[in-house]
DNA sequence: TAAATCACG
DNA sequence: ACGTACGTGATTTAT
């Protein structure tokens, strides 16, 4: 008797689940009515089939899953839904409890991992049996595998099997058939388009009579209706392409090990604890011992008496880690609002001490944040979410005992974006939260969260080596972006307006003489309407590039400016578009009461540790063209302050010097200021001074070009010059260095192993993509597995150096302030008898940030405006 | 909500 | 042969 494999569409049954299960959610409001659904399903096939082998497959992105109702079965693609999207990650990790073997891969569809372990089984003589709800797969099936497709009618589960034979009992094909019968057809469920005017049963008559859409087309003045005929002559290259989608991949190369997926005992204790959360009562009674239930719940006490509140306050100063959570108010009107807009405290010192401190009459806000003041300075930690937003409520003795869990979370998973607590609860401590819990209830298991993540968190940290990261600089940036935020920038609003209001006149002008060019009036912002215009209309030549539709990109446009005035007008046109609407219009808005605009600094959004900024976006003011950079002139300081702005020199070039060990480009660094004169005379083989200036411009782009991860092909792009070409310079570039070569393949290699890199101060990035099958997805990977560490440790300089400069100049109690960062620039507003010691803090601080083998240089400016100092 | 475009380092 | 530079955010149009 051969061995038997189950193989599971992983979303396609959860989605089934979902639609034919009743909406459940457990105490938390968590819906679980899918994993419910799943897991019967699960059970159900694992007892019927008793296989040796189980494997679930994912998609990596699911962003849309195929919305069925009973009314509506068209098959549309909608977004997920919220109450099935919250589901997916819990059920990976119940099948990770119960030691399911899971599988996704980027790059890669669920049915083509399917298809190809599937083949792989077959290959071993092994039986196998695919699980879906989609009927795509029936291509896969064999004398040796069955797709199996449940129902659910009337709450029953009903199980459709389909080897080769039923697939051509049913559908008069064969599965290979299969393919050619649905591209054919179509199907607007997995966008695959079909040939016009060919149905389900035109496309069975032809597959069924010549087998494959090539056979048929070979004959296709034969085909019985004469409309097929015509259809497919028209269309048969979308026929083809139709194929292609339709093709499930049997050889994708995916890392499997099939002992992996060996069937265990799924009752694990994991399991058990995860079945309890989600309150699948029935499902329990499958496990032999029973553990009793504790929940944190049972601790939650609500403090309203001041007395009371005074007490937990007191056994609280005796914490080693104390948990706080503020709740602002959502729904009140700002009369019956408090002063601080604050809600509800909740504080958690232990799994037994977890309070929700209501904020009233009896206990202000302002008694707790006295009280919250002095608990920071005496306890050893506290832990919070966010602590930047929560500065703006209340202060901390001593900075060092701060503890963003969130901060926390990001440095350990720097790719996910949005980090909450609820994302901590259920990562840190398997703690099923919904999103729409509230009141007490929230609060104190957000305190809780934040109580008992930081451990867990403190500790993985240390494990990755980057618990000096986190202390030393992530933590105290925090405070150093807070005042910067709170100090924001001045902008001369008046300026604005008529800078807003200039532009607009020559946007009105030009936007009449195009029309007048084109002969026709049409929305230029619109690719779309744009790129009818252009190349259908007026049939301007280059009209290449398409993806839906003409490219009209500025690139694009560049080429075609010299011989078309509408085209430089177009061009103008945006330019000056962009301005208006984003900069004048845009920071417009933005600027408050005070006169200022305090934008947000994010320190957990990108993935090598640089800051982001938005609210607006206050690092891509424009700079490189003179009219853009004219905005920065209302970028002005308060009366009796100047702007002292700083940035440095090359500073990613100087760290990947560094780091490389790099003989030749260490000694550049230390004798010439033009590194990328020095680099063209060192790469090209010719006498610094007689550099050419388009020699220059190579040598810098080829610099750049490292730094992002060279390739042969961007060069090339970069510089309009062959593949061919920049694959020279790339060559005799690592040459001159062959430090640098190595510094890179070596990058790439620790990623590989590891699956991950590192800064100069261990910040880590994972690098997923490196082991994708896909070799767009590799190939990125290599790039940022080169590009990161450089990124990222200039990101760590920076950081340092706005703290030491933020401290600096608070130590000194000096009315000078930190205003700006821009990746490697910082801007200060300077108090006039301040600018001398503010302009050597600067150089101290940031020079000072890390030795490196190279100097860490900056240039620095004065000035009344933005634009003056840069 | 996604895609296209373009602003910055 | 494959098809791309690395990292961000805002605005606009179209779906």
């Amino acid at each position: 008797m051969s061995e038997k494999i189950v193989l599971i569409d992983g979303h396609s049954i959860l989605n089934r689940a979902f639609y034919g299960v009743p909406d459940l959610t457990n105490s938390e409001g968590l819906h679980t009515n899918a994993i419910y659904g799943f897991l019967n399903i699960l059970f159900k096939i694992l007892e019927e089939e008793k296989p040796e082998y189980l494997t679930v497959a994912f998609d990596v992105h699911a962003p849309t899953f195929r919305h069925e109702m009973y009314t509506d079965y068209k098959g549309t693609r909608k977004p997920m839904l919220e109450e099935l999207r919250q589901q997916v990650p819990v059920m990976k990790e119940v099948l990770k409890a119960m030691g399911v073997k899971t599988v996704e891969q980027a790059g890669l569809e669920a049915d083509d991992i399917l298809g190809t372990i599937s083949c792989l089984c077959e290959e071993k003589g092994m039986n196998v049996s695919i699980i879906s709800g989609d009927r795509d797969l029936l291509q896969l099936a064999t004398e040796k595998v069955k797709i199996r497709i449940p129902k659910t009618k009337q709450g029953k589960t009903e199980i459709e099997d389909y080897y080769a034979a039923d697939v051509k009992e049913r559908y008069s094909v064969t599965p290979r058939e299969f393919i050619d019968l649905k591209a054919l057809m179509g199907d607007a469920s997995d966008n695959i388009p079909g040939v016009p005017s060919i149905g389900e049963k035109t496309a069975t008559k032809i597959i069924t009579e010549y087998g494959s859409i090539e056979n048929a087309f070979s004959h296709v003045e034969e085909l019985k209706p004469p409309r097929a005929s015509k259809a497919l002559k028209e269309h048969y290259d979308l026929a083809q392409m139709s194929k292609e989608l339709a093709t499930i991949c049997v050889n994708a190369d995916i890392q499997y090990e099939l002992s992996d997926a060996k069937l265990g005992d799924l009752y694990t204790e994991e399991a058990y604890v995860f079945f309890q959360k989600l309150q699948f009562k029935n499902l329990l009674g499958r496990f032999e011992v029973s553990a009793p239930a504790s929940s944190v719940e049972d601790s939650f006490r609500e403090v309203q008496k001041k007395s009371e509140a005074e007490m937990v306050f007191k056994v609280a100063e005796e914490a080693e880690t104390v948990g706080i959570v503020l709740l602002k108010e959502e729904n009140v009107l700002p009369l019956f609002a408090n002063q601080a807009g604050i809600e509800r405290v909740a504080i958690c010192f232990g799994k037994d001490h977890i309070y929700a401190i209501s904020i009233g009459e009896e206990i202000t806000f302002s008694y707790v944040k006295e009280k919250i003041k002095h608990l920071t300075g005496v306890v050893n930690k506290v832990s919070m979410f966010h602590i930047k937003e929560a500065l703006s409520w209340i202060d901390f003795e001593k900075e060092e005992t701060a503890f963003d869990a969130i901060v926390a979370a990001y440095l350990l998973n720097p790719l996910k974006s949005d980090y909450e607590y609820d994302d901590v609860a259920r990562e840190q401590l398997d703690l099923m939260l919904d999103d729409k819990l509230e009141g007490m209830k929230k609060a104190c298991y957000m305190a809780y969260t934040a109580f008992a993540a930081a451990d867990v968190l403190e500790k993985q940290l240390m494990e990755k080596e980057m618990y000096h990261l986190f202390r030393d600089i992530e933590m105290p940036l925090v405070f150093t972006l807070f005042d910067m935020e709170q100090a924001g920038v001045r902008i001369e609003g008046e300026a604005l307006k008529l800078y807003g209001e200039q532009l607009g006149t020559r946007i009105a002008e030009l936007e009449k003489e195009i029309y007048e060019e084109a002969g026709e009036t049409f929305n230029i912002n619109s690719p779309k309407q744009l790129g009818v215009v252009l190349f259908e209309h007026l049939n301007l030549p280059n009209g290449k590039k398409t993806k839906t539709g003409y490219s009209t990109a500025a690139d694009v446009l560049d080429k075609l400016a010299p011989e078309y005035p509408v085209v430089a007008k177009i061009l103008e046109y945006r330019q000056l578009a962009k301005l208006k609407s984003t900069y004048a219009d845009g920071l417009a808005n933005y600027i408050s009461e005070d006169g200022r605009i305090h934008g947000k600094f994010n320190q957990t959004i990108t993935a090598t540790g640089r800051i982001s900024s938005t609210e607006p976006n206050l690092q891509n003011i424009p700079v490189r063209m003179e009219l853009g950079r004219l905005i920065r002139k209302v970028f002005i300081p308060e009366e009796g302050y100047t702007f002292v702005d700083a940035d440095y020199s090359q500073i990613e070039l100087r760290i990947l010097a560094h780091c490389s060990g790099d003989e030749a480009l260490i000694n550049a660094y230390r004798e010439a200021r033009d590194i990328h004169r020095i680099t063209a005379s060192q790469v090209f083989h010719i006498p610094f001074d007689e550099v050419t200036d388009l020699e220059r411009r190579n040598a810098k782009a080829v610099n750049f070009g490292i730094v992002y991860g060279i390739s042969s092909f961007g060069l090339s792009q970069d510089l309009s010059i062959t593949k061919k070409e920049a694959a020279k310079y790339i060559e005799s570039y690592f040459e001159t260095y062959p430090g640098i070569k190595k510094f890179l393949d070596d990058a790439v290699a620790h990623a590989k192993e590891m699956g991950y890199v590192v800064t100069l101060f261990g910040r880590r990035r994972p690098v997923p993509e490196l082991s994708s099958g896909n070799f767009v997805q590799r190939s990125f990977g290599e790039r940022v597995a080169m590009n990161a560490p450089i990124q990222g440790t200039a990101a760590d300089i920076m950081k340092i150096a706005m703290i030491g400069v933020n401290r600096a100049l608070k130590d000194k109690h000096m009315k000078s302030r930190l205003v700006l960062q821009v990746h490697d620039e910082l801007l200060i507003e300077a108090h006039e008898t301040e600018i001398e010691q503010v302009k050597e803090i600067l150089k101290q601080e940031m020079e000072g940030a890390a030795s490196l083998d190279v100097p860490l240089d900056i240039d620095m400016h004065t000035g009344s405006t933005w634009y003056e100092a840069k």
